[in-house]
DNA sequence: AGAAACATACCAACCAGTCGGTATGCTGTA
DNA sequence: TACAGCATACCGACTGGTTGGTATGTTTCT
């Protein structure tokens, strides 16, 4: 769709750091142009606006993170829980390096653009609900397998709770300018799957004391 | 400390409902000024600068939410363990009206401000930090009475995971532009608390078909 | 009186977006 | 094959408006 090495992808790619690092209103075109290397020409030939880059690094975004979660090793388990837990120790392990090349474009954009950018928000949603309904689709066999698919909680709702804890450990890893409360923080999520899932594997070898 | 009805006062309300609303770098002092019905002589009169303000504004932002919380009927509960599953339900039962109402103003300013502002950084931690604290003591009393004291999580790696699911829910609300999903992720931590302190409650009457 | 609490006018820098122009490559046709 | 016709990709100076911040004067409170 974007072909690799163009002003527009570079353009796109410069979006993805820029806006994790500074927010999405603090980034100004010329900032942009400077960080992709291009003019500012080259970027009004692209997008009719800076919303309309925004709307663009957002589904760019969904693409990139589509291809990188697709070809993670996660998906090799045969069991569907595997896959989740999977998943989320993958997640967890990626948290390296600065905050801003670990935290999410979409969610740090949608915090500022909800309201005054609907086509913004809409783009960001699409990227976190299509992303967590590739996730809902192992979270349902897991609840098939066993034996609790009339839960009072869907295999939606599971899903997009990840998506809400994944942000909101970002968030906290930006307050206290390091990863380790975020991984912290998964680890409770990984706990909450296990317990939902496999309560008799976690008395005896997780919680430790606990009878 | 901040007289009520001052301008001072004014522009720190102002703040809580523009920034939230747009985010921080996205809300202007002139618009600052403007909802806050000042001048920008009072506006450089109580704060050197936007990012003095902006400090300000988490560190009352701190004072109003928790004293807010402080008179909240949960804490009135005898046991902790009541106490904490109180806090979560109040947080969801306030997830009304308008977005921009309910969502936390410190999560929002350091998505934006921990690379750049550092001081803001550290405001916003101290208001997230501070108000986990306070409930990390229930949690603490709780595990206690549970006698799961050696659990491998701590009573403060719990309550900052409470703080992450909120600031996740807060994301999602905005990305869906409503507060169901951010309840139902609530609904999820109140599960996974329930789970690790009374794991017997949950099986027969949340979790209905799981055996 | 003296300080604190404003108000008004102003400024240089920066902002998103425009516009006239050029370079390059593709496509249809004689 | 040669060339006209046209679209895409790009350039960078420019513009009108907004930005955070300042300088200076006036009012209010103790």
């Amino acid at each position: 769709m974007v072909r690799a090495g163009s002003s527009r992808e570079k353009l796109l790619e410069a979006a993805f750091g820029l806006v994790r690092a500074q927010g999405y209103a603090a980034t100004s075109v010329d900032e942009l142009c400077g960080a992709a290397g291009v003019t500012k020409g080259a970027f009004f030939h692209h997008f009719r606006s800076k919303d309309d880059l925004a709307v663009a690094a957002a589904n760019h975004w969904s693409e990139v993170t589509g291809a990188f979660f697709a070809a993670a090793p996660y998906h090799a388990h045969p069991d569907p829980f595997d896959r989740v837990i999977g998943y989320l120790a993958f997640r967890k392990a990626i948290l390296q390096g600065p905050v801003a090349q670990f935290t999410c474009l979409v969610g740090t954009m949608v915090q500022e653009a909800y309201d005054a950018h609907p086509a913004i928000r809409e783009a960001c949603d699409a990227s976190i609900s299509g992303h967590a309904a590739k996730l809902e689709e192992d979270i349902r066999q897991a609840m098939v397998n066993s034996g609790i698919a009339d839960a009072h909680w869907t295999a939606r709702s599971l899903a997009l709770h990840t998506q809400a804890v994944l942000q909101g450990a970002f968030i906290l890893a930006k307050a206290k300018a390091g990863p380790e409360i975020a991984a912290e923080s998964i680890d409770h999520l990984i706990r909450y799957v296990t317990l939902l899932f496999r309560p008799e594997t976690i008395r005896t070898t997780i919680m430790g004391g606990r009878q």
